[in-house]
RNA sequence: UGUCCGAUGGUGUAAUGGUAGCACUGCAGAUUUUGGUUCUGCCUGUCAAGGUUCGAAUCCUUGUCGGACAACCA
């Protein structure tokens, strides 16, 4: 049965061409991609679908994935980067294919196949800067025109190469390029720089070389010596595909090869995702650092209070194909919602809070009110809150003159206090400012939840926490880093000046019930009616924070708008 | 005035020459001691024009629109 049901769910093109080469046994019909991040930044949602895609497939088809850091580049790449990545993807669920890998590690390989290049004939030293270089490789409408160093001799490649490598010279005197087509239509291929000078120190391998790989030079056959199948990718590297290929012509000669194929990167509704404008909202401090709950990062969509499921659902639920696409971040939204409706116990919690008193309710007395956990997990069992004559509710569930739809508190109304009684409003009280300050009602001893003896219908049910045994806390109210839909794709206006003002609001009078008191980070909770929200790490007992990750799905605010 | 890639409801994504489906969103209703969840129903789509075919979202041609490419970045 199972096996039918996979069979009906359509493929996406990626896994339409893996079965192809399984079918065909091509590479010995193995499946092994990789992850191939850049130990320079965070890894952000967009990264996020790529970890899904690939270790994905790896697990469909029964192969292996693994992680690779593209650290070719020691001026801009940093051990600190490597320990937050693999924290990440371990935080999402995945497990890579043994130790975690490094382009580095092939440094030595990738050298002794430049030198192969340059015998034969295929790869020269340029001494000319880079400007002049980057001038003579044209534009894409007009052909590049040929250096003077590409005919130069094998033998005084190969020396100039060897001393390159030794430090004979500073940083950009030189370069080895491949010898491909300056007239090529595809600017990649018209005589690409394999090696750089660059005199720094690399994370992993220290002072060890002066020279470092580029990208394109490194990647493919990076993946080649992995035994990498199929090297997914985003789509601006597909003009990169000839030269992927090239270098892997010129270099081996087995039947096995890996094959690049591309996808359509992610991009969300209402969010920047270039590592730039990340980087440009930590440092502007916009945001407060690389994991602030605004961020789509993952250290930011963990901290917020996202499952590593709920991404993992979101990424299926996006798919994967060639064109280009802006994802609702509604989505997003709704599959977190979707996981943490089923996981997270819901609790009181009164975030902005207003005296209710009992009026007939005996004064010192107090009760047990026993409530549900989680209805949509009976296992989750129950608990006891107290009740007593003096309760907060939120100051939005009264109204001193409400509209015809509101089912909630006002003069003269009945509501019912979530798991308690039916209280009536009989006055309330203002304070100097005009805010209703106290709310004063009466109860009605026998409709007590679940005693059956009487049940009014009332339309509302109000959330509440018993004024005494409250415990107090903070709680952070996340929304939309930017108003505008695609902050980044306006062509005389920074993204920057689409800045949501209210993306943060800090509530810090907030009332808990009282089990609150005893939290970790990342614990979640729902708190009901209002939303799902999650302890932050700057949480201690007595001073407590939460954030909110999504509201609750609100119709009645949704009428108001 | 280059090369490559792409185009299916508001947003995504299927249909691989044979009934345009699914999810999100939106709207309407049912249930509900969360205005949550759940359930039901509905709206909305093949970029255009030709061609091939009994039959085209799918194949061909032309056009239109969008994206990528000119780091010693990845």
């Amino acid at each position: 049965m199972e096996a039918s049901e996979k069979e009906k769910k359509s493929l996406n093109f990626i896994e339409t061409i893996i079965e192809e080469d399984i079918k065909n046994h091509k590479n010995d019909a193995r499946v092994h991609t990789r992850f191939p991040p850049e130990p320079n930044g965070y890894l952000h949602i967009g990264h996020a679908k790529s970890i899904c895609l690939n270790f994905g497939m790896a697990e469909k088809y029964n192969g292996k994935c693994n992680l690779r850091f593209d650290d070719t580049n020691p001026t801009k790449e940093e051990m600190e980067y490597v320990d937050s990545i693999k924290a990440d993807v371990q935080w999402l669920g995945f497990e890579w294919n043994g130790q975690e890998l490094f382009a580095s590690d092939y440094f030595d390989q990738l050298y002794d196949w430049a030198v192969m290049l340059i015998k034969k004939g295929k790869a020269y030293v340029d001494d000319q800067p880079q400007e002049l270089i980057s001038q003579q490789r044209g534009t894409p409408t007009r052909p590049g025109i040929e250096s003077p160093f590409r005919s130069r001799s094998i033998d005084e490649n190969l020396a100039l190469f060897e001393a390159m490598k030794r430090g004979d010279f500073p940083n950009g005197a030189k370069v080895l390029r491949a010898k491909v087509d300056m007239a090529s239509p595809n600017m990649h291929m018209r005589d690409p720089v394999m090696y750089r000078i660059l005199n720094a120190p690399h994370h992993r391998t220290g002072d060890t070389w002066k020279i470092y790989p580029m990208y394109d030079y490194a990647h493919g056959q990076s993946d080649y010596l992995e035994g990498i199948t199929h090297s997914l990718c985003t789509l601006e590297f597909e003009v990169h595909r000839p030269l992927y290929d090239w270098f892997l012509d010129e270099l081996i000669d087995t039947e096995y090869r890996p094959r690049q194929i591309e996808f359509a990167r992610l991009n969300l509704s209402y969010t920047v995702m270039s590592k730039r404008k990340l980087l440009e909202l930590v440092k502007n401090g916009v945001v407060n650092g690389w994991d602030d709950p605004r961020m789509p990062t993952i250290a930011g969509l963990r901290r917020r209070g996202y499952t590593a499921a709920s991404i993992r659902t979101f990424a299926d639920r996006i798919g994967v194909a060639k064109r280009d696409n802006t994802i609702d971040v509604g989505l997003l939204e709704f599959s977190v919602r979707e996981d943490l409706n089923n996981i997270a116990p819901r609790v009181m919690a009164v975030l902005d809070p207003v005296k209710l008193i009992i009026s007939n309710y005996p004064e010192g007395q107090t009760e047990q009110i026993e409530l549900i956990n989680n209805p949509e997990q009976p296992e989750a069992g129950s608990r006891n809150i107290p009740f007593s004559r003096e309760l907060y509710i939120e100051r939005d569930d009264f109204m001193i003159d409400p509209p015809k739809k509101f089912f909630r508190l006002a003069p003269d109304k009945e509501v019912r206090l979530k798991g308690a009684y039916v209280v009536r409003c009989e006055s309330y009280e203002l304070d100097d400012a005009g805010e209703v300050k106290t709310i004063y009602c009466s109860y009605d001893a026998e409709t007590r939840s679940g005693t059956g003896t009487k049940n009014p219908k009332v339309k509302g049910t109000l959330h509440w926490v018993e004024a005494n045994t409250a415990v107090d806390a903070e709680v952070r109210l996340y929304d939309r880093l930017f108003n505008d839909e695609d902050p980044a794709g306006h062509k005389e206006k920074d993204a920057m000046e689409f800045l949501n003002p209210d993306s943060l609001q800090i509530k810090t009078y907030c009332k808990l019930e009282r089990m609150l008191a005893d939290v970790q980070p990342e614990d979640k909770f729902q708190f009901q009616r209002i939303g799902y929200f999650c302890v932050d790490k700057d949480s201690k007992a007595g001073q407590l924070v939460f954030n909110r990750t999504v509201s609750l799905r609100d119709t009645w605010a949704k009428m108001n708008q």
